[in-house]
DNA sequence: AATGCTTGCAACCGCCCTCAT
DNA sequence: AATGAGGGCGGTTGCAAGCAT
């Protein structure tokens, strides 16, 4: 692959034959260029959007040099040069994220894009059109078997909220407890991966009537987590407290007039405006490594256990 | 070295939705 | 209510680099 600046140096030699076409060479309109972005074209969106800000696209080729049709500039603008963007390949924990979003959201890659910062639909759908291309040849699932359990489970039970693991697990922590453990773990036979149920008592919220919720756990067996993560610009974090009999109480608060969506990565509820959950969480799990941790920091949450040891925990 | 295939990615196309008139 | 413009979105295509033979 050549870099941006090499491809727009050659394409902007090109001919109507090839990339760098114009189009639209109609009497009386004006010729709009289509193909390949040149490193002249960038400069002049750059500063068009800089003087003007973005949007109403249409009036770019009006209002400057540039010979794009509107569609072309926003497209520009929001794949390659808007700031914040991330380029070059995805890391390991992009790579599951969108495999979960995939899972819930289907090909939605613009919902996708939303909730994966720096990277663009048509950076994610290229990534899963290839992905997909690849393991269809190699005659693999499309989803792997820790994503297809986080389904199936989903789908045995409708209108429960399932956690992701806490991504950020090792930085910005600002408590820690050792919360009374008792061991209820089981495994399912899923290689590296553990299962554990909890069961939140909450108070009901309107559209759920229901009084429980399942929470379950697949974490990878050295450090395993409940985890919420979260908007923190619209979703305050969870407050964690020590109750009574070995419980903690996990407070979620959804701010007044927001109704945004609760976001736990995966599969997620929508909370009405002002809902506040008090949910008990009898803690019941551990690893063989050590006591689980409770952890929270910015808009993350975890309860959870760092297995210091190699090989599996102990059932 | 030449050729063909695969991969990654940028960009376009067409459909659809929203909103102003 | 009807219409058109603007913009968002998902699907698809075309091209160049990398790789295998």
């Amino acid at each position: 692959m050549r870099a941006p600046e090499e491809t727009a140096v050659i394409t902007s030699e090109k001919t109507a034959a090839g990339g760098g076409a114009i189009s639209g060479a109609v009497e009386g309109h004006v010729s709009l260029k289509k193909g390949p972005w040149t490193a002249s074209e960038d400069a002049i969106l750059l500063e068009y959007v800089r003087k003007h800000g973005e949007g109403n696209w249409n009036a770019v080729q009006k209002n400057s040099s540039l010979q794009r049709c509107g569609k072309s500039c926003r497209l520009r603008w929001a794949n390659h040069l808007r700031p914040n963007l991330k380029k070059g390949s995805f890391s390991p924990e992009e790579e599951i994220r969108i495999l979960q979003l995939h899972a819930k959201l289907g090909n939605k890659w613009a919902r996708m894009a939303a909730q994966l910062p720096g990277r663009t639909d048509n950076e994610i759908k290229n990534y899963w059109n290839t992905r997909i291309k690849r393991r269809q040849r190699a005659g693999l699932p499309l989803y792997p078997p820790e994503i297809q359990r986080r389904v199936a489970f989903m789908n045995q039970r409708p209108g429960s909220l399932m956690l992701l693991e806490n991504q950020n697990h090792q930085n910005n922590f600002l408590t820690s407890v050792s919360p009374p453990a008792s061991t209820l773990f089981s495994n399912d036979g899923g290689g590296d991966y553990l299962h554990g149920n909890f069961e939140l008592s909450v108070p009901p919220p309107p559209q759920l009537q229901s009084s429980l919720f399942s929470m379950k756990m697949e974490l990878p067996s050295t450090q395993f987590f409940l985890g919420f993560t979260g908007d923190e610009k619209t979703i305050p974090p969870p407050t964690l407290r020590q109750g009574s009999n070995g419980h903690f109480d996990v407070i979620l608060q959804e701010p007044q007039g927001v109704g945004e969506s609760f976001n736990s990565g995966l599969l997620y509820e929508q909370f009405p405006a002002g809902y506040q959950a008090m949910a008990e969480l009898p803690l019941s799990s551990k690893c063989s490594g050590g006591d689980p941790l409770c952890k929270m920091g910015g808009s993350d949450f975890s309860i959870g256990c760092e297995n210091a040891g190699a090989g599996r925990n102990e059932i």
